[in-house]
DNA sequence: AATCACTAGGCGAACGTTCGCTGCCCGCGC
DNA sequence: GCGCGGGCAGCGAACGTTCGCCTAGTGATT
């Protein structure tokens, strides 16, 4: 038991030899397909069954010329909203009987450089793009050789490529407007990297909120929140502010705590909305209230899109938006 | 560009047509070996690059007899410490040239029925278990037929397979040191679900510091923690109290909520103390005291393991256990 | 002038499949 | 009694590789 034998995988002419046929007639068989008997039949099932055969899709690939196989390309798999998307890609995935590879790219190595090419190599059917950083990555859309279908979850540089995403426009809209409607005139919102098109999106729904509502936009009331210390400058340059809108729920924490520093009780001196409905936000003290993102349907559609290229020869690239809603809790 | 053509891939036999020679000779030259002068040689570098020519894994893994693939069984993605681990698990396959392909586990298929085969049948090198939800499925060790190394992150019931993982029993005596060591004498723990062998080990660490300390143990003093209440009775079933060991960090919180109801303050009338530093534990209010568990690097030993068992055609099945350490935080 | 030892590259086989075609045998109808 | 069609199974080729063995030249050595 310590020590394996090479153990030969049991192929289809193993098969074929014992129950006395040719591996054709027995590959025939396996697949449901041809004109044998119904004793034959049974008994090439009993035997491959016996030997526990289980078929190679390397070689089955090899004439089939396609892998039943999708190659997903992902930033970084412990990133919490990344892997619900994944959870979603994969499970969709299985239910149509495909397999996934998986690559994280990584800051030593640049996707392009050994990510996509492992996929390639391996024949994958189709891409699935799931890495925000590779947004300002020009080359990305071009080592994309055109011989794969594609689906990217982030804006790809070079476009052509089909989308699925979720309405962040919307999602900026709908906290915005939350907190309007709560009676709030002065608000803030706290963003990320400005080049990040998810930013763009939510940043121009609070524009949006604003204007519904007949409040000016104030170019003083938008900070970057990468900095922690952005946000307790802000409440001092403008006192005013009585709510703030955090473009993500890891942000809004950074706001929550540097509330609580600055001595502001949360919601009753400040409102705070975040974004993303991360497994944390229900946990903070107060509960965050937040617009919650499907990221696992996101994955599961994205992941259709793809197999429905796959399997209709690609259609044209397509961007599919999914909706977003607010989670009201205690932090607003 | 809305429509595709069909575009097969360029094989070494296109190759080789273009440079003039066999596909043979350009096989060796891309692989580096053979006898070939130095103007074909580079000839059909040039050519194989000019038409993007891209090895068939697939064919070369059928005659080579190994995908340089492994298979990753996971419970699930989502899992915030099994992705950290999953993280650190691809990356070391990545760095070694192979490819992970991925399958989940959930409800509605069990992992025998549908994604070992389809990891069989991609005929992986190698399988990464990390399902702590099999550790109760029997049907799990038999079904691995011993063609392939196994190498697994959390108990096997068969036994006979590789492990790697952290030293849980460790786990349990640091977290109870750590209390007693603040002067506590009553200490309470809530566990999770009995059967699993962490909630095992941790109890048993539990117990031993507790010996160390001359401090009887106390069954009353040992709660499941899934339900909620739990916490609330047993606070009023023994008030003595003072500190609670929490055998993982999403108990904890439920603790330090439930300690939060009763209107006990975090740690003055009662500590808490957590397992795993997920990344919630540092923005809990108080920040959670809790055992660092190295799951990146549990991933990573794990990985390196399985590959070792592959290209040595597998050794003896070893138990690897990495150390923990404390993370003392505000909870304590 | 015949042999030798290389060097450069070709050739056939194998890996495990799928697929389309061919061939056999049997029973049937005229 | 002869031809025919249908049911059953075999056969060859192809997919894209790797690998070991073979061969045709080339220049140098006896």
């Amino acid at each position: 038991m310590a020590s394996r034998k090479p153990a030969r995988h049991v192929s289809v002419k193993d098969v074929a030899a014992r129950a006395g046929v040719s591996f054709q007639t027995t590959s025939k068989v396996l697949n449901g397909g041809g004109t044998v008997s119904e004793v034959t039949r049974a008994r090439i099932h009993q035997v491959a069954s016996d030997l526990g055969y289980v078929p190679n899709l390397q070689a089955r690939s090899l004439v089939m010329q396609r892998t039943r196989t999708v190659g997903l390309l992902a930033g970084d798999f412990s990133d919490q909203n990344l892997s619900r998307l994944i959870v979603g890609a994969e499970r969709e995935a299985r239910r149509q009987g495909y397999g996934v590879l998986m690559t994280s790219i990584d800051l030593e190595v640049s996707g392009t450089e050994y990510a996509l090419p492992s996929l390639m190599e391996r024949r994958v059917d189709g891409i699935l793009l799931a890495a925000p950083q590779m947004e300002e990555d020009r080359a990305v859309a071009r080592a994309l050789d055109k011989t794969v279908p594609v689906v990217s979850l982030h804006h790809i540089a070079g476009g052509g490529v089909a989308t699925v995403g979720s309405d962040d426009e919307l999602t900026g809209l709908l906290a915005t407007r939350h907190l309007v409607a709560k009676g709030h005139r002065a608000i803030a919102i706290v963003i990320g990297p400005r080049a990040r098109r998810v930013t763009q999106d939510r940043l121009r729904g609070y524009r949006k909120a604003l204007e519904e509502a007949g409040l000016p936009f104030d170019e003083r009331l938008v900070t970057d929140g990468s900095d922690g210390a952005a946000t307790v400058e802000l409440l001092q340059r403008v006192p005013a502010i009585s709510a703030i809108f955090a473009e993500n729920d890891h942000l809004a924490i950074g706001v929550l705590s540097a509330l609580r520093d600055v001595g502001k009780r949360v919601p009753q001196d400040c409102a705070v909305v975040g974004c993303d409905d991360i497994e944390m936000a229900a946990f903070t003290v107060p509960p965050l209230t937040t617009i919650h993102i499907p990221f696992y349907e996101t994955g599961e559609q994205a992941m259709r899109l793809l197999l429905e290229m796959i399997t209709s020869g690609s259609v044209a690239p397509r961007k599919l938006l999914l909706p977003v809603h607010l989670i009201s809790r205690g932090s607003s």
